[in-house]
DNA sequence: GCGATTAGTTATCTCTCATAACTATTTTCT
DNA sequence: AGAAAATAGTTATGAGAGATAACTAATCGC
């Protein structure tokens, strides 16, 4: 027997978490097998478009902070998907590569991901997908300014 | 200096976890002063919604594992919200009604959330704010669907 | 009445997200 | 050049979300 949500199903913001949290459901089945989280697909994404970017700056560009970006990334380093090696301009950071078995895996993954959303697509209509893109960076923009 | 994103920002996946982020920081500008996350809010709710509920009843409708929801019922009862009484119906189960407390707190949070919506609405406006509602709904309900 | 469900709980575990405090290195500014 | 401020990364810590497994007590189906 489902309740009565009230006025909840008219706030975006409940939708959005409902909605995250079953697309996230999706993709996870496609990415489980790898043993990856969307969480380490999006590192990895912007580590294989950057290479040789900074931990933070990573980090920053996913808008996660460099603080909880350590283990998330220590985890990857020990599987052996990123190398991190000190910056040659500054001793301070480390540049992020990925490597060779790291390279393979996020090919694999990026056809995952292709293959879901074209999932998400089905469901939606190709409009309502591409239509969702604008409001939605729109909304994500709203906190940094 | 902001990074390549490359092909994440054509995922929803990926747009509506930036956006769900963005959303639920600005809503908890207004609940943090109540102590009251967007969860507990969604809970308060329900059970005013739908007076003398169960527990799983109440966990199921939000998406929420009762056996997670336990902790988070436990926090709002101690703080005196929302009282379990058992039902006289069945001894299994447990009967959530708001407390006084709980129902005042909860207008006032209706009274900030309602502000937090204007606030998403003007930044989208009002037809593409409302235009969200569908899609998200039909992404909501692919999990369970 | 007996087996299968259902309501609720406890106990774990992993991951996310946040803050504070620290080291080591640049940068900036005078 | 040298002091002060900012930056890259780390550790430690804590609350909270979400998942799974195993359990008790009560109700339901037949």
């Amino acid at each position: 027997m489902a309740l009565d949500l009230g006025p909840l199903d008219g706030h975006v913001g409940y939708l959005l978490r409902r909605a995250q949290l079953a697309v996230f459901a999706d993709i996870m089945t496609g990415f489980a097998a790898h043993g990856i989280s969307p969480a380490d697909y999006a590192v990895l994404t912007v580590i294989g478009g950057n290479s040789g970017a900074g931990q933070s700056q990573v980090a920053e560009s996913l808008g996660i902070q460099k603080t909880n970006f350590v283990p998330q990334i220590r985890r990857m380093e020990e599987r052996g998907l990123v190398a991190r090696t000190p910056s040659p301009t500054d001793r301070r950071s480390m540049s992020l590569t990925l490597t060779a078995e790291g390279e393979t895996l996020l090919a694999e993954l990026h056809r995952t991901a292709q293959a879901h959303v074209d999932r998400m697509r089905g469901h939606l209509g190709p409009e309502a997908y591409a239509a969702l893109r604008e409001p939605l960076m729109r909304l994500a923009a709203i906190g940094p300014g």
